[in-house]
DNA sequence: TTATTTCCTGCACACGTGTACATTTTAAAG
DNA sequence: CTTTAAAATGTACACGTGTGCAGGAAATAA
């Protein structure tokens, strides 16, 4: 059985009261017989039960986060951010994918609620808003990641999607391009809309019509995805001169497919992406694309979960935070001007 | 405050003994209260405190996860195959990342071991011997994947990596490449030696000699590691026609590297990585690698743990378990014929 | 009916820790 | 030295749940 203490106690002659002093560095405790006592805590191995601390404090020191999958870059750099600023404060994190399956992440904050987190960063999307009032009945602190039902929430985090997409469409159009295809994701609901919105707005802004069989919703946000998409355009009778995809796992995909048909990126085809993520530097040609601080954005809603939940004491926290944040437009190599 | 069984047994009027065997449906109770006790328990929201279920059985229901880096696309396929297997068992996980970092990995076990984790898989690599004695006197189960400090550990899962490059070398022997150099990655200690061995195991098989300066250690697993063992090898007065990196994301950045140079791939020189993440099949060219079976060595793990700490009534644990797999090489577009 | 058995339920304590309050020890003051 | 205040420590109960044991109710047998 592990080392409690009361088996500390035992060994030093005291009452486990003050060995639970002690270890916590009370000042009630003499400065002697707390180095006594943690002495011996150090010999026997001790290491103090959170649950046990749990039960009577009510604070568990552990938060739950739910992404849609741990394996999508975009998620994994988010992860590190979050990371980062919790295991400094001393915070350990359950994780958990959702798959974008309703039941799974029901089943999952299920958990997470058993566990006694004291707050869930979500950063995978509920579908509708009956889910997000299903969720808001647990009386757990939530924290939104560029979530869908964005209204209903009181604390969250967005980047600014739309803007980031106008930013994307204006450079193809001070390069030449006129015909211009979006590349949205079937799985990705209200954020597909908002790249949507930002790309109609600066189509819209220029003057620019906008060919219904330009804008197609690929079947994923991965390659193949992507991939699938670049398929889909080559078919066209009159296809785009350049394509702003979902985001650059997509874009990815859809260059491979436009290259794999013999075409040469950008000088036929100009390709765009989303996020920023890291391997988009490195890609052949490299990737044109909106920087999304995923990083920040990570560390951003894990600091916004620490206030909410370790208020200060002299400050009451305001019923609603949001915060907006937006990245930069990195132009590469996929994009050049438009061909004759 | 939360509700507890103890509300449930006042507004059931029995006891909270009762209460506590209805909701985990012991056959002690009649189907009728049963029945009684939970519809109230849903009624009033209640959720089952695990650290009190912890503090009694000993059994917290919880694992932790460490690996170096959640945002390396390595760990993070393998991570959504540990999460499959624990999610399917109502299990949670917490996860961490040491960052390679010796006194990050010890502050996170302090954390997990104080959370109760029931047992540990370790995707990280432990530096030194010291280290991993340090780590099994914490008496909590561990299972390691492929890590470094093998000998001394019960319950551990490898890749193959010697076989997996000695694969690789061959390929680029039959392609008729004898000038051929091994790129490494400075950070991942055992692993790029065992890569290393198999590599000259190939070369040595077909009587070929290796050139000290072909073999380079890059200072990062990063596509910006590969990037700047690219630069090496270009300003040798006579490079390799062909280049084994030490994984896929090395072998991107440096692919990088020699196309910007101006160089072509693979009809000036031959690349491959390891690992076959992702996004590897969606590079231009696409990338022949050695295709380790992430998703399925998570699984693995998680299924290790579980059989670990569930052992069946009616036998008992080996005392050691070690799982080797090896993957399979998968040719695609970055190695070619060797130049005259 | 009563006696016996089986089935349910309640009582009481345990898990490891924290804390208000009582008690003892120590230090300061007289 | 005693007296008094302050500081250090101990006692007892609480947190939410599980479980051995005892007792009560119901079902069966006589």
């Amino acid at each position: 059985m592990r080392v409690t203490i009361k088996n500390i106690a035992e060994k030093a002659g005291v009452s486990h009261a003050t060995v639970s002093r002690a270890v916590r560095d009370l000042p009630s405790v003499t400065f002697k017989t707390t180095k006594r006592i943690k002495d011996i805590a150090a010999d026997l191995g001790y290491v103090p039960s959170a649950h046990a601390r749990s039960l009577k404090s009510g604070r568990s020191k552990a938060l739950g986060v739910i992404v849609s999958r741990i394996d999508d870059p975009y998620f994994s750099e988010l992860l590190q951010g979050v990371e980062d600023i919790l295991q400094q404060e001393g915070y350990a994190y359950f994780i958990a994918s959702s798959n974008r399956d309703f039941r799974r992440e029901k089943a999952i904050v299920q958990t997470m609620s058993e566990q006694r987190v004291e707050g869930i960063i979500i950063c995978s999307t509920p579908v509708s808003k009956e889910h997000h009032r299903q969720l808001k009945k647990i009386d757990i602190p939530l924290v939104l990641v560029n979530n869908q039902a964005a209204e209903e929430s009181e604390y969250s985090l967005y980047h600014d999607d739309q803007y980031g997409n106008l930013q994307l469409t204006r450079h193809l159009i001070e390069l030449g391009h006129t015909r211009i295809g979006y590349l949205g994701n079937l799985l990705a609901g209200r954020t597909t809309e908002d790249r949507l919105a930002g790309f109609k707005e600066g189509m819209k802004l220029a003057g620019l019509s906008i060919l219904d069989e330009y804008i197609f919703q690929g079947p994923d946000g991965r390659p193949e995805g992507g991939f699938s998409g670049g398929e889909y355009y080559l078919h066209l009778p009159n296809p785009p001169t350049a394509i702003i995809c979902f985001n650059d796992m997509m874009a990815i995909g859809l260059m491979k497919a436009l290259l794999k048909a013999g075409h040469n990126v950008p000088s036929d085809y100009s390709v765009i992406g989303f996020d920023n993520i890291s391997i988009s530097a490195f890609t052949n040609p490299s990737l044109t694309t909106f920087d999304q601080p995923k990083y920040q954005l990570g560390q951003k809603a894990a600091q916004m979960m620490l206030t909410i939940i370790n208020p200060l004491e002299d400050e009451r926290n305001p019923h609603s935070t949001v915060i907006t944040t937006r990245g930069r437009i990195l132009v590469r190599s996929s994009t050049g001007p438009a061909p004759d």
